[in-house]
DNA sequence: CAGACTAGTCTGCGTCACAGACCACAATGG
DNA sequence: CCATTGTGGTCTGTGACGCAGACTAGTCTG
């Protein structure tokens, strides 16, 4: 039995909620993609994407950048440093203590 | 980049929290724990862990004895067949969507 | 008798996920 | 010119949830 059992208590909420999990480990391979590519992988809707990416931005982990292409507006995210980093840690957690 | 993404969306949220996770991943591998056991490895309070218990036996995942040594009460948890094969199901939909 | 142990229940607090309505602006089709 | 669609949101309401902590009840120990 695994004593790192404790570490799944203190797993980083931000990334375990599964819509953010899709966002995070999306942006993690892709480095960088914008709202209405995130919103087909992830089939969430546009309320509720736009709230996740906040979510992640106040976390310090997501940088969003608003442009426009051509005169359309763009949305384009990519993961920090920090956010890189705590995605790493998430899943170095969960991969010690499941499997 | 894995199109398995999505199943992330559909994990059981029953075992996703990580309060349960740890029971579930607990009692997967011992097969039968009592209360005060599963406390001092989940250091979750009582209040709280009851009612993580009653959560996982109320989706059918766990089959809880009450019974006594001597006078004092005890409860048994087990998984049952359901909550076996549920953890397993989150196991590898979390093994290929991450790793 | 006082206190600790086992196993709860119940309540209240704050938070969250999600859907859906609404909005603003630009481009497009008839 | 008008209606529709596309892009990227904001805001609100609802229901559920996680968690702490207070309280209960019976037992056992000093």
């Amino acid at each position: 039995m695994s004593s790192r059992l404790l570490e799944l208590a203190d797993l980083d909420r931000v990334i375990h909620e599964p819509a953010r999990l899709m966002i995070a480990a999306t942006l993690y391979l892709v480095k960088e993609a914008d709202f209405l590519y995130l919103q087909r992988q992830t089939k969430l809707t546009k309320g509720n994407l736009s709230s996740h990416l906040a979510k992640l931005e106040e976390a310090g982990y997501l940088e969003i950048e608003k442009t426009y292409r051509g005169k359309i507006p763009l949305t384009l995210c990519s993961l920090t440093r920090k956010g890189r980093s705590s995605f790493q840690a998430y899943e170095a957690a969960l991969k010690r203590a499941l499997f």
